[in-house]
DNA sequence: GTAATTCCCAACGCTAGCGTTGGAAAGGAA
DNA sequence: TTCCTTTCCAACGCTAGCGTTGGGAATTAC
């Protein structure tokens, strides 16, 4: 049979999002990545250098998904509750960033990899605010980076404490999902408004 | 020497507090509690059943903390605001509460101890807030469940992930955290304003 | 005083996971 | 063909952590 260096990396990438997201750092095993992605143990080290380095590279390709994924465009305060809504949705849909964000926010903390990189996605957000305060169509009540991390604090807490989230606000459904999604859209917008 | 059962009690439950806090339930090790504790580890299983007893007892104790250090007594817009900023200053002053719940989210989520109880507690929350928007003080844009949730996620989320605080509105100091406080009393007034 | 109980610890067996190694199989270069 | 490189894996040594046990020391009950 052929070599296909390119699948064992990406079934390896594949295993190692998923548990990474599901158990965490510490919970997370290269065994059972490298069970899961149906390739030895050794590929593992030999391709990404260990479990450290793994999880760096999982994050990032992470990042860089719901950077393509998840533009903010509005300029306005209808714009910004839109994009709180889009926020919120993409961490329904792919819990798997925000689990490896809080898990990295838990473990590491400090000093966490790709940072430069990092901030300044963020700026580019932060900017698309402060346009909006000075067209006059966001609110002037907070500076710019503050009320950015209030409008994802409102999408992404949810996710964080699901299970406060349960117990506030009933058992997850459908229903359940389109009140909050709603609530976080209409709060992202009264913040914002001016 | 005499036997001292309840203070070797508690200095396990003190160590596995600050152990559990900073490393979660897989990094931390009964050993380590026990030596931080200064006590053998066949105390902790004696006393408390082993590692998952032990981290839900932890959590239990801090859960009650809290509830009787951080009252809701507003009823009002300005209440909800004033609330958000102390419930933003304890995840400060106590890290450990937070990162516990946030371990409990990743790690467990479904089926969390004391299920009843603590939703029991959150419904004297939603009251409150019920209880304002009733009396027109407290907007009924959101229903009360929702915005006690949104109000908890202004002030939270600064510690769910710190590192994209810190990416997003600079590096932690008495000045930016003043700031962050200031945002999050501001914004939960704003969100809760008829 | 002595028997029973409670508290405590050193040490054990066991397993799981880490990171490595020696070598086999597949492909490429000459 | 022959030699070299790359991909892959089975198996290893090692460590850390889990939960337990057997026994010794302090305390209490009778």
């Amino acid at each position: 049979m052929a070599w296909d260096t390119e699948g064992t990396q990406q079934k390896i990438l594949d295993a190692a999002v998923a548990e990474f997201a599901q158990r965490g750092p510490d919970g997370t095993t290269v065994e059972r990545i490298a069970r899961v992605a149906g390739v030895n143990k050794e590929r593992v080290y030999n391709y990404f250098g260990g479990k450290q380095e793994l999880f760096a590279r999982v994050l990032r390709d992470e990042l860089a998904r719901v950077a393509r994924d998840v533009p903010i465009d509005g300029l306005d305060a209808a714009g910004l509750g839109d994009y709180a809504g889009r926020v919120y949705d993409y961490h329904r849909e792919h819990p798997e960033l925000s689990r490896l964000m809080r898990w990295e926010g838990l473990a590491f903390d400090s000093e966490v990899p790709d940072e430069e990189l990092r901030r300044e996605h963020y700026g580019y957000k932060i900017a698309a605010v402060d346009a909006g305060q000075r067209s006059g169509e966001v609110t002037a009540d907070f500076e710019a980076d503050q009320l950015m991390f209030l409008v994802l604090a409102l999408a992404g807490w949810w996710s964080a404490v699901p299970q406060v989230a349960r117990m506030i606000t009933g058992p997850e459904s459908a229903d359940e999902h389109a009140r909050r999604r709603a609530s976080v859209v209409r709060a992202a917008a009264k913040l914002a408004a001016a």
